[in-house]
DNA sequence: GACCAGGCACATC
DNA sequence: GATGTGCATGGT
């Protein structure tokens, strides 16, 4: 497909996402701490268990980079325990506390004054941070425009015959920033739209859906 | 009771 | 480099 046309289907797609859904007001969280937390706790999880996990930790005094980094790893695990996974997430919260100290003395303002591309570089070498929790946090959390992708923007781009069907995360994040302005909040609304898109289908269980992330065609 | 959810690291071939 | 597996809770 031409590079004018793919830029036409991909603002298509999107003004009719906006359009029928609305600003979602993504990322849910009232700090940018929250925000990388969340992006951690959500990993083949859903919202909801986040949401639990997240008001645990709140409960619980935890939701700031020191009292998180000072925690044992223990409990730090039994506050985030609806989120699922709990052992392997405390672990991962941890690491990433690790480098947020070691390299940024705890500061998530100095972190974020680092370049889009070092920090990306630097984010994903943290163990248990992969692509889309990295660039989850660099859109949401760092306001850097960089397209997220996830197993919805998969499976929805490629039933619309924009991507292959075994596309990976490069080919398919370089498809929107190849071809739409590199707008963090656009791009931030665009994901989140995705993201509502297949979690609305799916809730009106049609059967013919061609998006449905439950029904794996 | 089965299936799924806003992944990732690691083992094995 | 591709493919398989463990990690775990809570909702439908």
């Amino acid at each position: 497909m031409n590079i004018t046309l793919m830029k036409k289907r991909l603002r298509r797609l999107y003004d009719t996402l906006y359009k029928t859904f609305g600003p979602q007001g993504w990322w849910p969280a009232d700090t940018r701490f929250e925000v990388i937390v969340g992006a951690i706790l959500t990993q083949n999880t859903a919202w909801s268990n986040v949401e639990k996990a997240i008001r645990g930790l709140k409960a619980a005094k935890l939701l700031t980079p020191s009292a998180m980094y000072r925690v044992s790893e223990k409990k730090l695990a039994a506050a985030i325990r609806p989120s699922g996974y709990y052992n392997i997430k405390a672990a991962r919260l941890k690491s990433f506390l690790g480098f947020l100290f070691t390299d940024y003395g705890g500061s998530l303002s100095r972190m974020f004054c680092r370049d889009m591309p070092a920090l990306r570089r630097e984010l994903l070498n943290v163990k248990g941070l992969g692509k889309e929790t990295v660039d989850s946090i660099l859109l949401y959390a760092g306001a850097r425009p960089i397209f997220v992708v996830d197993a919805y923007t998969r499976r929805i781009l490629s039933r619309h015959k924009l991507i292959s069907e075994d596309a990976d995360y490069d080919t398919t994040q370089r498809l929107f920033m190849d071809h739409l302005p590199h707008d963090n909040a656009m791009f931030g609304e665009y994901h989140a739209l995705l993201v509502r898109l297949a979690k609305d289908i799916c809730k009106n269980k049609n059967p013919r859906c061609g998006v449905c992330p439950v029904k794996k065609l």
